[in-house]
DNA sequence: CCTCTCATGTAAGACGTTACATGATTCA
DNA sequence: TGAATCATGTAACGTCTTACATGAGAGG
């Protein structure tokens, strides 16, 4: 449901057609947040029949494709764009990944096994804390709120990466006493 | 998908029934994610169905409600297991949250709106802070994966309430400067 | 010529949440 | 007596993802 206010939100910027309202957030806030064809083009439909935007199809000959459809916010819009913000957002944050599913685990599983998809995360998050300092940069002197996620994102991988460093370390030096003991063992 | 994958690790540990799975989810990992019966009974069917564990009703005369089903992994539930704990978790991690939602656009209402809203969530998170912490001491002595989760839980919290300080003051100060910014301008 | 990007949209299915229905026991 | 906890499950709904269908222009 908050889509339709992240797009209602996009439209106070400047008039948007889907396309552009999807390159958007995945340019600004996709680390984020992803989104697609499948969401945007109902929810601007939906959008459109409660009167919260209107649209203007814009057919430029020289274009390519078929023509844009370029969508407006209404004053409706805005005011239950305002309604929205102003209304305590309900629900907290759960970090629900995958990689961390599986991370509780992985004690049924091979150390080298876990250190290999550790290594995997650690190129993962590295390379996307390049790009969200990036990211960052460019925003500097741009809106206070927009700078201010773009902070977190970066904060969040630093820590994240801190994280994954420390556990490949323990991991590994836990498996080491594991195979010194064994060693002794078969010594003995 | 992996809410099956789940269940089946957990019942490496011990045979469990269908409540039980879910208050152990959620005592331990509850503040990661949410799991609720919509979703366990018709995975447990679906597991079974797959022949990856068995189950055995215990009827308990002295307990209550109905009897309990017990729940156990097979040969083949183990293999399933092993086998999705090796492969390469696919997708990232995505920071998907209400709040954070509506932060980026404050900037379109009042600061004393986006202020309620920060100090509501660092009552949220510091509660939530109290609660990984006491965790994490729980499991001091467990499962070095498990501990490793509870560190990353703790991790998270503090490095988004230190965000969230930091994000009060700058907003606050931002106020201030636009005030006094106004107040200049009504004097001359 | 073939692939990429731009641009719109639909349909099917996977996944998740909420609410409902049932029923026994324990505790205030 | 009434609420809370234990315990099972289903149905409806909502959201999200993936794949498909269409089509034109740009560039290698």
């Amino acid at each position: 449901m908050s889509i339709k206010y992240a797009i209602l939100g996009l439209l106070h910027y400047k008039d948007m057609h889907g396309y552009r309202i999807k390159s958007h957030i995945e340019r600004n806030f996709g680390h984020m947040w992803s989104i697609n064809f499948g969401q945007i083009y109902p929810n601007l439909r939906s959008l459109l029949d409660e009167g919260l935007v209107t649209m203007k199809a814009v057919d430029t000959p020289g274009e390519k494709g078929p023509g844009r459809k370029l969508y407006s916010i209404t004053e409706e819009g805005k005011q239950a764009f305002a309604q929205w913000l102003a209304a305590p957002p309900e629900g907290n944050t759960i970090l629900r990944d995958p990689f961390l599913m599986r991370f509780i685990f992985y004690g049924f599983g091979a150390p080298a096994d876990a250190l290999k998809a550790i290594d995997h995360q650690l190129v993962v998050y590295t390379g996307q804390l390049a790009q969200r300092q990036d990211n960052l940069s460019r925003w500097r002197s741009h809106d206070q709120y927009v700078r201010l996620m773009a902070e977190l994102g970066v904060s969040f991988n630093t820590m994240v990466i801190q994280w994954l460093e420390n556990a490949r370390a323990e991991i590994e030096a836990m498996d080491r006493t594991a195979q010194s003991k064994a060693a002794d063992g078969s010594q003995t």
